[in-house]
RNA sequence: GUCCCGGUAGCUCAGUUGGAUAGAGCAGCCGCCUUCUAAGCGGCAGGUCGUGCGUUCGAAUCGCACCCGGGACGCCA
């Protein structure tokens, strides 16, 4: 549907500079080289169609990496692959970075295992320190865009908006270090109808003297929301089955009364909405008052939850709102769009898409899908991006394969280059209650997102109240929040983003095990070696290389070398959950290193200095790791 | 009805373009703190990978059919 050869040239260019310490990338390499000269056939194709098929073993008896390209090869040229392999490892020269390959490093139907010698690993370690751990330059692969946080005015931030936020920040995070320029949009919903029936209601209510506008809180704001949605609600099912069953004729009065209510209510939003689409002045005090009170108190959350949503990154659909009626005559014009049943469709059929879509009602207004076309066409040819990522929830999908179907159709997503951007939908799924549905308190609200914070932070507290109680309780409290957000940030990002998962306050606040705090502690302990090393007065500058010689160092070397693959993967699969995993991975082989290797009473002074080394190295990976995930760190817990 | 997503240990989840004996955490059981933070480490136990058929040297992974759960489907956002 859309054009994704972007994403070729972001592989070649990544792939290129890591190459010089990440073992998988120069193996692969290597096998390539080798496949070529074992198969001369192989010659006429281009080097990226030759799969070597390298990957880390996922089991130590097998050495550390391993090459199953024989076996796929045999079956296309009809031929054994232990013959292949064979031929492979012939041609193979990796005397420089591993043991020898001989007859017996073939396994089974044609497994070709490779270990690496100790040397070679230091070296690699010694590189990937040096050389910006082989990241292309900030930038330097192209513009990318990332819708996230998606606040609606008047509503405070609750459980809805946590995965947008945190997905969405962890994502343009990561895009950051793989080497894009990105560019953070927050689309707040702060247009249309519901915006103008709270507008409506809190201008009737000011004129009442009923509120201070100048006094209100999100919280009043909320609330206000939902009573303006239910005052224009119109209850007409209620007042059929009422007639239908002869419920009396008082019950179908009250009915009566509140649908013509309803119908009175809305038609003053309609009103406003009006007044606000041609920025009457006194409509516009409100509505920016809304504004205001809204996202103040929305980015103090984001900010709490560490993510980077600032004012500046707010592109609202009312930013929108002047372009639109433009963007859709040009469609209409241009033939793009049609009329159907007195409404202006996009179909898309042609792309394998049955439903048409919408951007302009019957009544004239526009949708939720106009606006995200003009926003496709302000974020490719204004902002110049190549890669739009939206954080948006899974049931939105359709949605977006509409929008990005049509906007390709309108040639909005376009760039210069004559290749369309590539426009992805992370979707995540829902966050569910212990019943099965979306997540809802007993009281039937969304649970806000402020107080599951709170709530994190109280346990923290506890915790550490518990196992520091010497510590100050201002740097408790401190350490708390960093914990929560540890905590609540690596629950969101730790599974795939496309499955529901079951809110539970139990996981969110759990320390132990594969948790965000338990990388934390990793990290801690780590620091803690460097802390004492200072006060016993052990130099921990011009540090060397590593000698790798304990099979616990070794552990540790062979996962901290696939550090800067994991984020290019990230960066290409948008699924962060990849980067928890190998984090994890990461803090439990540095525990079992700490366990049986004593850092500062090593057994000689190179040892010491040797693991110290390795120690650093384990500490920028980690803390770079856990930055990427917007996890603040500590230097104690 | 059409389409999309999910189904892996008691529970929560990993499992990358098909690879070797399907891995973690929690819960359970057994060990390990006078030594760099035990929020930890080591070990034991726990599996018809929803079901069936197929593709092949090889399937949790690919194909087809079905079962269960969730979701989306022209004038909401």
């Amino acid at each position: 549907m859309y054009d994704r050869r972007i994403m070729g040239t972001a592989d070649a260019t990544t792939t290129a500079s890591s190459a010089l310490f990440d073992p998988q990338a120069i193996l692969e390499s290597r096998v390539r080289g080798a496949m070529v000269r074992a198969v001369p056939d192989l010659a006429s194709q281009s080097p990226e169609a030759i799969d070597p098929m390298v990957t880390a073993s996922r089991n130590a008896k097998f050495g550390d990496y391993q090459c199953n390209a024989a076996m796929g090869l045999g079956k296309k040229l009809g031929k054994p692959p232990r013959e292949i392999a064979q031929a492979i490892i012939k041609n193979l020269d990796l005397t420089d970075i591993a043991e020898p390959i001989t007859e017996a490093n073939i396994a089974g139907p044609g497994f070709i295992n490779i270990t690496l010698k100790p040397q070679s690993l230091s070296s690699l370690l010694t590189t990937m320190a040096g050389a910006s751990m082989g990241f292309p330059a900030p930038g330097s692969l192209g513009t990318a865009v990332v819708d996230l946080c998606g606040v609606n005015l008047a509503k405070q931030m609750h459980v809805g908006h946590l995965r947008s936020t945190v997905i969405g920040d962890t994502l343009a995070n990561i895009l950051q270090r793989a080497g894009w320029k990105v560019i953070r949009q927050n689309h707040v919903g702060d247009w249309g109808l519901p915006i103008a029936m709270v507008t409506s209601r809190l201008i009737d209510q000011a004129a009442a003297g009923q509120i201070d506008l100048s006094k209100v809180t999100l919280d009043d704001l909320d609330k206000a929301y939902k009573a303006a949605q239910r005052e224009c609600e119109s209850d007409q099912r209620g007042l059929l089955m009422a007639q239908r069953w002869h419920m009396g004729p008082k019950i179908i009065a009250e009915l009566q009364a509140q649908a013509d209510g309803a119908a009175e209510k809305s038609e003053r939003a309609r009103s406003v909405l009006r007044r606000l689409q041609t920025h009457d002045k006194d409509v516009m005090a409100v509505w920016q008052r809304i504004s205001d009170v809204t996202m103040s108190a929305c980015l103090t959350i984001a900010s709490r939850l560490n993510a980077d949503v600032r004012p500046e990154h707010s592109a609202g659909e009312s930013s929108y709102a002047e372009e639109l009626a433009p963007m859709v005559a040009e469609l209409e014009k241009s033939q793009v769009a049609q009329i159907s049943e007195g409404a202006l469709v996009i179909r898309l059929e042609d792309v394998g898409l049955n439903e048409p879509l919408l951007i302009r009602k019957s009544d004239g207004a526009f949708l939720y899908a106009t606006t995200d076309m003009a926003a496709i066409r302000r974020r490719v040819q204004k902002l110049g991006a190549q890669r739009v990522v939206y954080c948006v929830d899974a049931r939105q999908s359709l949605h977006f394969k509409q929008v990005f179907a049509g906007a390709s159709k309108a040639g909005y997503a376009k760039l210069p280059s004559g290749q369309n951007a590539v426009l992805e939908h992370a979707a995540f799924g829902t966050i569910l209650g212990e019943d099965g549905r979306p997540f809802k308190t007993r009281s039937g609200e969304s649970a806000k997102l402020g107080e599951l914070l709170d709530q994190a932070e109280a346990y923290a507290f506890e915790v550490i109240t518990q196992r520091s109680p010497d510590m100050s309780e201002d740097e408790r409290r401190s350490i708390s929040r960093t914990i929560a957000v540890a905590a609540i940030r690596y629950v969101d990002l730790s599974t795939e983003r496309i499955k529901d998962y079951v809110f539970s306050y139990q996981r969110m606040v759990s320390f132990e095990g594969n948790t965000g705090p338990y990388l934390l502690y990793a990290l801690v302990r780590i620091r803690s070696i460097f802390r004492k090393a200072a006060e016993r007065g052990i130099s921990t500058s011009d540090l060397p290389a590593p000698t790798i010689a304990h099979a616990a160092e070794k552990t540790l070397a062979l996962a901290l070398l696939r550090y800067p693959g994991v984020v290019q993967d990230v960066a290409k699969s948008l699924e962060p959950s990849r980067l928890c995993a190998y984090l994890y991975e990461l803090a439990g082989v540095f525990s079992t290193f700490f366990d049986v290797c004593p850092v500062l009473s090593a057994a000689s002074d190179s040892e010491r200095a040797s693991r110290l080394a390795l120690c650093k190295l384990a500490e920028g990976v980690l803390a770079e790791g856990l930055k990427l995930l917007g996890i603040p760190t500590l230097e104690k817990m």
